[in-house]
Formats: C-alpha cells, sequence, structure tokens
DNA sequence: TCCTATTGACTACAACTGTAGTCGAATATA
DNA sequence: TATATTCGACTACAGTTGTAGTCAATAGGA
C-alpha cells in the first residue's frame, strides 16, 4: 500500500498510539506537523477509505488504529525505494549512510551483530 | 534536488550514458518505460529547467548531460527517505533490507567490510 | 434553554505528476 | 522537388497531494 508522506506522519502517531481521535492526533503533531484540525481530518478519511486504518465510533467521535502494519508498510517502502534508487541493490545505500554520519556507534554495532546472522 | 520517479527513470540512463539524444533516450527506456517520444521529452525539458540535466545542442537536436551528480542524488534521497520512513535510524532499514532477502552474498560481504572500516 | 465549541461530512483548490497531443520548422527521402 | 519524418516548443489534462474552509449536528456550559 502507498502512503503519501503526509498520511505517513499521520500513520506514524497511531502505530506508536493506537486508538487516538482525531483531536489526539492533531496535539500528538503539534511541532512536527503544525496543520489545522482539517487538514488532519482529510489525511484520517483519505487513510481510511485506502484501507490503512480503521475507524471505530466512541460516542460523537472516531478512534482509530492502524490496519496497515508498520513492519509491513517499511519493508514494502523500502523495497521500493531501493528498486527505484538503487535497482535493488542494497549495498550502495548502506555505503551511502555510511557516508553520511547517519549511523551512530550503536547503529554500527547493531549493523555488526546484523551482519553476523546474514552470514549464517 | 527533488526528482520524480518518472524524473529519475530517465536520469539513470543519462547518469550511464551521458550525451544521449532524446530519441536515443527513448530509445534506451522502452521495455523498461513504455513511454511516447513526448513523454521523454517532457521530462528532458522538466529536469532541464529544474536544473538537473544540461542541453547542449548538436545540429537540430540536443545532447543531454547530468548536471545532478549520482552520487549525490543518492545520498540526499536516502536521507530523505530514513529520515521520512525511520525517523533518521538506518539500522532498522538494513534491518529490514536483510529480511526481504534484497542481500546477496556479496552485499553482505560488502556490508562487512563497510563495518570494518565504519568501526576505524 | 440558549450560545459556543467541537465533530464528522463534504467541498475547494493550487501545485505537482504522469502521460501525452499539436504545430511549425527543418531534414531526409523518394 | 514534393512528401514524410523528426525535432523542439508549447499546450493539455486528469489524478494525486498538501492544505484547508464551510456546514449541519451535537454536546457542554452559562
Amino acid at each position: 500500500m502507498q502512503v503519501t508522506d503526509a498520511e505517513l506522519a499521520v500513520m506514524r502517531i497511531i502505530w506508536a498510539r493506537p486508538g487516538l481521535s482525531a483531536a489526539d492526533i492533531h496535539t500528538a503533531l503539534e511541532g512536527d506537523q503544525d496543520w489545522s484540525r482539517q487538514t488532519v481530518k482529510t489525511l484520517l478519511a483519505r487513510l481510511t477509505e485506502k484501507g490503512a486504518l480503521k475507524a471505530e465510533a466512541e460516542g460523537r467521535k472516531f478512534l482509530y488504529t492502524a490496519l496497515l502494519d508498520q513492519a509491513d508498510y517499511e519493508a514494502s517502502a523500502t523495497q521500493r525505494f531501493v528498486d527505484k534508487v538503487y535497482r535493488g541493490r542494497a549495498a550502495p545505500l548502506v555505503a551511502h549512510l555510511a557516508d553520511s554520519k547517519g549511523l551512530t556507534e550503536d547503529d554500527i554495532a547493531e549493523l555488526e551483530s546484523l551482519i553476523e546472522r546474514l552470514k549464517s
């Protein structure tokens, strides 16, 4: 499933804390994304319509929960990205990450153990 | 610099072989992207306008060369992607790649030596 | 009970994208 | 030379995306 950048920001809030109302989500996004309430509502409607979210009525409002699994989404988004930019080759991607200093000490340690696992 | 998906397909042709004409690029894209000649021309015009390409007249046509550096583009696109999907954390990205079997033996070996370099 | 704030539903709208079509000029071909 | 082809310039147009506004119903407070 495809999710736009703005929609993704909303999904991340809901992945982190399922069952929030539109108002809660609007509040949770503040600072990061200073959208009007209406903008958040539009994004929620679009996500619900495309089946990424489920809206359950609670009194006069809705509580939102993800139907799209976070790990599944990340995996497929990553695959699409790697295919698009690197023709499917993952190594140059990691090389770029390394160059850009986007990796912390912890990341490097984590990668190292990941590599160990992969070798077996 | 931002480049759309369709534009990126064109850039990749030009990165691989600088100095092609619009017709050459159209031909090079065949099979992969079956666009009309006009579509390719539009993409070239948009890329030229945004400064990703340079068009040099040769007779009645133009030969296109990249101004946007491939490595620079890949690095920034990757950074944007990681920020957007993983909040800047690279390790989970690589974990996903690993799970999806997107990594070949060679990739893993390459990553290993990359990690070695990073540790120093 | 009357006003106010909040909610969801519906509508808006410009910029960006994908995907071309048209047209006049130049060139190649018959 | 008459015609078909090709080129670049300009135009088109629907779908997507970001970003909201309006409106009617409702709930909560004075």
